[in-house]
DNA sequence: CGGTGTTATTTGTGATCACAGTTCGCCCAT
DNA sequence: ATGGGCGAACTGTGATCACAAATAACACCG
């Protein structure tokens, strides 16, 4: 990846886009190595660890804090996004899985009015990104994946406890099994 | 603040002054209003709870996994360290207060091996630049925070509980009293 | 003296260029 | 055939410039 080669590639001068990389680079989403050169950061199993420890922390909490402002009409649109989730399962789009399944929490945690923890959490799956690229691809899906169920569900009976657990599980479910 | 000015001051041209700028602001210590134009973040006190609530979540989780590996001379390393805090706190040098409480944190988290985790922090740390700054200036301290020598002490112990409850206590007693 | 329209200055953005360091390909000696 | 060394091409960085938008200054009218 040369940063002529992106910038011709959206075309646009080398300014931008040395600006769009050094942005991934400081939330993370790119390593730059010692020569200047860009390159994904490397994968490892305990970088993957912490990343969804991190995750596991922040997510629940989140979830917490938008469970009491939670209405009908959300609890509806999150289970019509489960409905995406099932298409692009049946047409095994792994991106579009990634995208549609990060667009159900992002939905559900804006209402928690914590903007500083939106975006911090963005910037893990921002990190995660490759590592949920290379997951989903080798996964065989077969349908939405349990958990989102049991958090729509636990929304609906305002179950704190519940939602706590069928998020911190389902952010760690996946991932777990790419560390083995 | 102008980039031309930035640029002016750090006798460099307005390239490295404007990727600067854009990376605080993709980190979160600077905000960027429509017009292009920086500013510092403004303070509000819900985003002062948000901010301290993150470090409330992940800052307890550094401590504990930097504790199996805290070894003696890193105990006496942040001994010392409270050492230069009581000395600033006698100057009353506030930016050197935060400076080296931020430090102690540091030392201590470095242990843990868990850049993520830790990158994240000073994340946050960074957003809450200002409002430390405007904390510290109008607190009159007296001596080294009770929490920090309980810090050390529960290192020595080996007490995680205590560990946890600590750090936790650190990070929000001096941040609760600016939300009143 | 205060409000309003216009002008002049300044600002951020994107483009282009020069330069130093690195990388890659290629040729030759063994 | 293979390893080493040399040169060419390329890459990132920082500087400078043109331009459009926005801000600031200011004169003019009520």
């Amino acid at each position: 990846m040369t940063l002529r080669g992106i910038a011709r590639s959206f075309d646009v001068s080398m300014t931008p886009a040395r600006e769009a990389v050094r942005r991934l680079v400081a939330d993370g989403g790119l390593n730059l190595s010692s020569s200047g050169r860009v390159a994904t950061p490397e994968l490892s199993s305990e970088r993957i660890e912490e990343l969804a420890s991190i995750r596991a922390l922040i997510e629940p909490e989140l979830a917490t804090r938008a469970l009491p402002r939670a209405h009908m009409a959300l609890i509806d649109r999150l289970q019509s996004i489960n409905g995406t989730i099932a298409e692009t399962v049946a047409k095994h789009d792994d991106v579009g899985y990634i995208r549609a399944n990060l667009d159900f929490h992002r939905t559900l945690y804006l209402r928690a009015q914590a903007p500083a923890m939106l975006a911090l959490t963005e910037t893990v799956w921002l990190q995660l990104g490759p590592t949920m690229r290379a997951l989903y691809a080798r996964l065989n899906r077969t349908e939405v994946p349990h958990n989102h169920r049991l958090i729509v569900a636990a929304l609906r009976a305002g179950d704190e406890p519940g939602l706590r657990l069928a998020v911190r599980s389902d952010v760690t479910q996946g991932l777990k099994m790419l560390t083995v």
